[in-house]
DNA sequence: CTGTTAGCGCCTTCAC
DNA sequence: GTGAAGGCGCTAACAG
């Protein structure tokens, strides 16, 4: 890169103010052992100079840059956006740590691998003291420095990590369904690879079995989360010869792509069919019908996983196990009881 | 930070494989002048020893890092997610660049400032080659590297900058309602020190003025692009004695606000309340009616940025000039024709 | 084709 | 209280 002017250093403010790099160096860092008159005096230099210490050569030297990475599987994703929120929030609050997001978003799950290792490489041990990953493809890093999971890999144990009651949330959903009477439930699953799509589904099993219902593979459909899944998968399940009279969508943008759907092949909702999804994210409330959902404090989600990678910096260990985050069940205006049905 | 394992170095790779540090360097780089067999010999002891180099140290030395960095004023907010996505879409096509987001959220003003020209200055000449900021409350920053401004402050004139039509696509949704009877029109303005709420207002202003009707400034009500405000701006306007029959919000996320005080006022949209927006966020054809706005391919406008950052940072050069984007309204569900009104 | 040398900007001993 | 010297991990000449 063509660079015209170069950059103020250490160097030259040392210079300016008539002291060593050092002496700039201690003022820095807010050390003790700096004459005030001194300590004003480069600091007016530093004002003057418009100097700021690179962050590069800092890191390089220190191991300590007072940063903190978040690498998200999709930056667009509502979800993504609280989680960010969430850390951003307590970040804010301690004042002290800046925050720096990497995106690696991609549809196939090998690259998106790729690249999300690639993120954690590029920051971890470099320009981050920490790295928070959400709902990860990948199953593992080559981390070195900590590392905290929101949404865990099946297959991560080795890092601390915060999840959801998913299981108690699809279970108290499902529950909710049947007890409106449905008796034909559809299901739109998640990324499988996921913890919580495994759990959610394992609620919605679950909460089945226990009015005596079995699972019906027809009504099961596979998904990743995105509304255009969702709506892939919804025009199956209204495709069916029985079709069923209510869908629970294993996240909120996918139960949007539901909606669509339904409202294409001609159904309303919720008289014709009803529908819950699950995350609660901010716009589930402006959707048309207001969306019916299983909250979980996505927000809360980010900010408790920004605390236990903050201790998990200052003190360096922290018990590997899953933070969990409690659900509940929010009741709006996409369900409705089920009449024109078989009563078995 | 305590710091357990200690991380592989260029060094240990050049030690494992029996080169020197320098060799190892060009096969990172992918230097021609290296013999096959070698390069593949340090290929694998890299693998087999999960090297990665470090960002920090790369930097510091060749000022080159192929990452770019995003300053958005909200990470959270549609907008700035739908500018991320843009901006993704581009490095991702050119599968050259890095990502990284930096975040300054602050209600307060001066403290947006602050915070902006910190991450600004975190990442110029250090980790980044160049930087988009968007919409930004700071109007200059202490930069060096390239630097490109989405949605730019009313005072910078030193930077290359992306913006919409704002003028154009608020004069076509004003004249839209007058088309359609409206006599009062409140506007809830965004960010007065954006150079596109400035336009935007002057729209709303000129589509008044082309039907001959006076700028009432009862109905012109200050904002910041926030849900929040606008809901409570739309409180104030709906509490005049001679109430608006439409609301032209000046983005999606106050249009959200007016919708939420008007139906909280008793008020059903379109029938008593008519509202557009700006923006056509995607969320906006979820809502309840689906919104009347006005679209700008916030999208695109992250592609752009992209764009010329990256020929700014090769090139070195570029023409310090606003380039534009087209606007244009998208008419939904939100709207309807004033019947109750006086004819003058 | 490969190794040696010299820093990038900063912080941290260690002297004074 | 302050300066000098060394090195963090890496790349870019320059020799061979």
């Amino acid at each position: 890169m063509r660079r015209t002017k170069t950059n103020v250093t250490i160097h030259d403010v040392a210079q300016a103010a008539g002291v060593s790099v050092s002496t700039v160096s201690r003022v820095l860092n807010n050390k003790v052992d700096v004459a005030p008159e001194t300590f004003h005096l480069v600091q007016d230099v530093i004002g003057k100079l418009g100097y700021t210490s690179s962050l590069a050569a800092r890191s390089l030297r220190s191991h300590r840059t007072n940063v903190i990475g978040l690498v998200l599987f999709d930056i667009a994703d509502a979800f993504s956006v609280q989680i960010m929120s969430g850390v951003d929030r307590l970040l804010k609050e301690l004042n002290l740590y800046d925050l720096i997001v990497y995106s690696g978003v991609d549809s196939k799950r090998k690259l998106a691998e790729d690249r999300e290792r690639r993120c954690v490489a590029l920051m971890d041990n470099s320009i981050t003291d920490g790295i928070i990953v959400v709902a990860p493809s990948a199953a593992t890093f080559a981390n070195i420095s900590p590392l905290v999971i929101i949404d865990p890999h099946n297959d991560t144990p080795g890092y601390p990590g915060v999840i959801s009651e998913n299981h108690a949330g699809a279970l108290a959903a499902t529950q909710y369904l049947t007890s409106l009477g449905h008796r034909r439930i559809g299901y739109i699953g998640g990324r499988p690879e996921l913890q919580s799509s495994t759990q959610r589904l394992q609620g919605y099993t679950d909460g089945l079995t226990q009015v005596g219902l079995p699972l019906e593979p027809d009504l099961v459909q596979a998904g990743d989360y995105t509304r255009q899944t969702g709506y892939l998968n919804a025009q199956k399940l209204l495709g069916l010869p029985k079709p069923p009279t209510a869908v629970f969508a294993a996240n909120d943008a996918s139960a949007l792509g539901v909606m669509e759907a339904a409202r294409e092949a001609g159904l309303r909702i919720p008289e014709d069919l009803s529908v819950v999804g699950f995350d609660n994210i901010p716009e589930s409330a402006y959707f048309y019908p207001p969306l019916t959902t299983v909250d979980q404090s996505i927000n809360q989600m980010g900010y408790l996983a920004a605390q236990l990678l903050i201790r998990l910096i200052n003190e360096g260990e922290l018990e590997n196990r899953n933070y969990t985050l409690p659900t509940r069940l929010v009741v709006r205006e996409s369900c409705m009881a089920n009449h024109n049905n078989s009563q078995p």
